[in-house]
DNA sequence: ACAAAAGTGTTGCTGGTACACCCATGT
DNA sequence: ACATGGGTGTACCAGCAACACTTTTGT
């Protein structure tokens, strides 16, 4: 495989047709879990006129691909992942949202585990920002997080997808903690349990967390065999 | 304000970088309420490969506009409509969506009183077309209209928008029906006003239906501003 | 008079929320 | 022993679902 170069879009202007006038890019909003933290993963610009601020990671769309093709091809050049959980959000289009050119870009949120990328690090000017401390961020990137979080806060109302952000197997704690982050309250630790095992789609891995200075919670995995065949049935949309 | 002609996009084939071989396009799913049904506004294709079939109405993106300025162009010309309702839904990039070339289209919403339309009409090719009663349509347009319906039931139950299918004045039955017809659900009477009046944000208009032959119902209208300031207040985000 | 839809309350159920004590582990 | 978070049950409340009869108009 290629190993790109990470810059960021760079567009030779050319005499062109107004149809043709456009470059069309994808943007990726990686989302982590880290130890009770949720975090986006961001690489340094290196645009002179965005110098030292931070932005998502974005490429031109290919022309033998499509957008979620695109998609899948930034997250696994950039971080080795495949098979990763994405979603289109968005395409953004403002007229001056790049300085150099027309771009327009779709945006993309992936949930990735922390852990599984650690082992795949490629790359050294990638670092992960904690969502809440983000301030700004170069182009209009802060924007697509803040449309792509929310998103994502609606997106795991719906469906099982915020397993994609822990590993195979989690503590009670943490998935509720995960909640508490992306969704920004607090809850109540009993109820959260109650609701969670109601709906009968957690399997008791029979083992404990380790190395913690505290009584260790059980390990639970989510069930997708039981949670496709639920589908099927109840056609009606679930609400998980 | 110069009429374009109402003629599917036509690419010439030019010699690019493969940065700039690309068109990008708006189509508009444009639904509106008739008396009891859901229809969309279609045109006829006049693409040979799609003779006689219907489509969504679509325009390039021209260069100076972004997307949603875009979408509201085409509203403008080919209804006469001004503001209205419209949001994006979803970026559809196949490669081979469209003959002619690799076109890029992002897909719009919108809700139309077709009261309003009728009084405009501009276009004999265009017609309503009750939405369950489609089976196929040019291009991939049949997703596209697939997913902006899904996109419509999400959002109507999210906020107010679905006022902006009906007229000012309405009774309790056509907004119930429109609920009904987009959600494919049929409802109990007595609940739906009582959820409905709970939320204070209907005005009694002190009017009545004419000229049904059955005992008129009463016309109601949707009280924005009291919507705005409720908004303000409960941060939280309001379920209709 | 008849047909068609408007208008109107009560009851039961379900799901959400609030809340406090004992237990297992590491230091 | 102490600190830290794990594990557990109950009672209340609000919102949703089910359900039937009388009223008003046009024909």
């Amino acid at each position: 495989m290629p190993h790109r170069k990470k810059s960021n879009i760079n567009i030779t202007p050319v005499q062109l047709a107004p149809e043709f006038q456009f470059a069309l890019s994808v943007d990726c909003v990686i989302f982590g879990y880290d130890r009770g933290v949720l975090k986006v993963l961001l690489i340094e610009s290196d645009l002179p006129s965005f110098k030292g601020q931070w932005s998502l990671l974005g490429d031109l769309m290919h022309p033998d691909e499509n957008l979620d093709q695109a998609s899948h091809r930034i997250l696994r050049e950039r971080t080795g992942l495949k098979d990763m959980f994405l979603e289109q959000v968005k395409t953004f289009s403002s007229i001056d949202r790049h300085p150099a050119g027309r771009v327009i870009t779709t945006a993309y949120f992936a949930l990735v585990n922390v852990r599984d990328y650690q082992l795949k690090k490629l790359d050294h000017n990638l670092h992960w920002h904690v969502v809440s401390d983000i301030q700004s961020l170069a182009f209009d990137h802060k924007e697509i997080l803040d449309q792509s979080l929310e998103a994502l806060r609606k997106k795991i109302q719906e469906g099982p997808i915020i397993f994609n952000l822990l590993e195979k197997k989690f503590s009670m704690r943490d998935l509720q903690n995960v909640f508490e982050q992306i969704l920004g309250v607090s809850m109540d630790r009993r109820n959260f349990r109650k609701k969670i095992f109601s709906t009968g789609l957690l399997k008791d891995e029979e083992e404990m967390e380790k190395q913690v200075n505290h009584r260790p919670g059980k390990l639970y995995s989510f069930n997708y065999e039981t949670y496709e065949q639920l589908k099927k049935k109840s056609s009606s949309d679930f609400r998980f």
